[in-house]
DNA sequence: TGTAGGTATGAATCCGACT
DNA sequence: AAGTCGGATTCATACCTAC
């Protein structure tokens, strides 16, 4: 089921996962392969990125060959920067997408306005916005309201295609709590999401961290590529996606995050 | 209980409805009166061409041959000129506010980052997005997902008032059935974002529509300022909020309808 | 007062026809 | 050709009617 990137192009692989940065492996994928874009990038909202925190800016977007902005006072950088480097890898997903694929981001409430911008920058067209209700198991806030959604910008390449599933544009979904990274999306959100993929298709997910995009995919008979950055993350994927392939999930998640954080963090 | 402006300022009434355009009538408010911004200004939105935004509002919300309320002005701005005038108002509306008063600014999925924007850019804290989950009754959308949410944009004037009062970041809530404004929200929805403003405060609302915000004011005990430029609109929010405080909601809402649009409309 | 079944509706979007 | 106009479409839900 495993396969080299040519190898789930062609059909002959269900599945890849790649290490390395985005902007760098997605130009070698070809033009208009991909069914359904979607992932989660690192929001860098107050300033925590998630995939690789310890790297400056600078060093992370000197890989795609564009210069990053100068620096002017620490939000205001970030902000840009963020919107930037989103535009960038959006137009190069936007490549390698179908006419008429889905494109979805994830985002939290401070970025949906660059991520909104960014997705357009890139040559999206932006159909709508989707709100992922986390449920009251999120942090209460005195004298307001909780951030208690975390959002989905979504759109197409061109005219969407005319298929017969209709998706509901509320999801209301508790984080679940064994959560083997910061930023882990319900695997039944990501089943839903996976259904504007059509039958046979590829999904791509160039930001994967945990890889749950990968688990929806394999459940639901759809090809997958997915990119990491960080090798743990990546190793940790491969183990998980395997693990669904052959049938016994919850053995292989619980290996894989005692693997990481020790037998404490996989309760 | 109803009054002029300065008496609801002074506290000897209860509640004021203004008829005009915000824009000027907020330049007579003094400065630092207000505890509340609740407000749901037209969108500007509906549609990718601008064809769908300047067909008037009747026709374009209103699918069904049923007899159409009046249209409510102001929504056919471009991208740039409702950012422009939304953050000019808002500005405006910043400095009526109290230092610690909450803002929250009603939006749909397409304008949130310009309302996002413009709102910051009148001096306000943004603080976070709420979504209102309007339920499965908004139409369906093949191959993709419905457009099922309104968002609330919401912050401060400087640091948020330390309240004891701890509010939800989603609500789900169905748009009621008997629509006296093409935007109505439904009152259970405003009864809860009322409670951010201080117990006694005064609650602004630039762009009342049909005035659910009063009602959910009057219910609450708190005292009330609205604004609204379409005649009609003013007329009949008054009527309301006055049925409101003499306890027969219903009746005055049936007669209030039935004077603008004929008995027929009414049932 | 309760349940079951029928019906009208949606802060929309798309697309072809027309200017 | 680009812009504008107007009709058709969609299904889960709420509400109404009948038992």
């Amino acid at each position: 089921m495993e396969g080299t990137l040519a190898e789930v192009l062609a059909g002959t692989a269900r599945w890849v996962v790649l290490d390395g940065d985005s902007m760098l492996l997605l130009r070698e994928l070809p033009d208009a392969v991909i069914d359904l874009l979607l992932t989660d990038p690192p929001y860098s909202s107050g300033g925590q990125f998630r995939g690789d925190r310890t790297r400056p800016t600078s060093e992370k977007y000197v890989t795609s060959g564009v210069e990053a902005p100068p620096d002017f006072e620490g939000d205001t950088r970030d902000q840009r920067a963020y919107e930037l480097w989103t535009a960038l890898w959006c137009a190069e997903a936007l490549r390698v997408a179908k006419p008429g694929a889905v494109g979805m981001l994830f985002t939290d409430w401070r970025q949906v306005a660059a991520t909104q911008d960014a997705f357009q920058a890139g040559g999206w067209v932006m159909r709508g916005l989707v709100a992922w209700d986390k449920t009251e198991a999120t942090r209460p806030r005195a004298g307001g309201f909780r951030a208690q959604c975390e959002y989905l910008v979504w759109g197409s390449r061109g005219p969407l295609l005319e298929r017969d599933v209709y998706l509901n544009g509320c999801f209301r979904v508790p984080v679940g709590k064994d959560k083997l990274h910061q930023a882990v999306k319900p695997d039944g959100l990501l089943t839903e999401l996976v259904k504007l993929c059509p039958p046979g298709g590829i999904v791509l997910d160039p930001f994967q961290g945990s890889g749950s995009t990968g688990i929806a995919c394999a459940r639901a008979g759809l090809r997958y590529i997915g990119i990491e950055i960080v090798p743990e993350w990546a190793g940790l994927t491969r183990e998980r996606i395997r693990a669904e392939y052959s049938g016994s999930t919850l053995a292989a998640r619980q290996s894989g995050q005692a693997a990481l954080f020790g037998d404490e963090a996989s309760q």
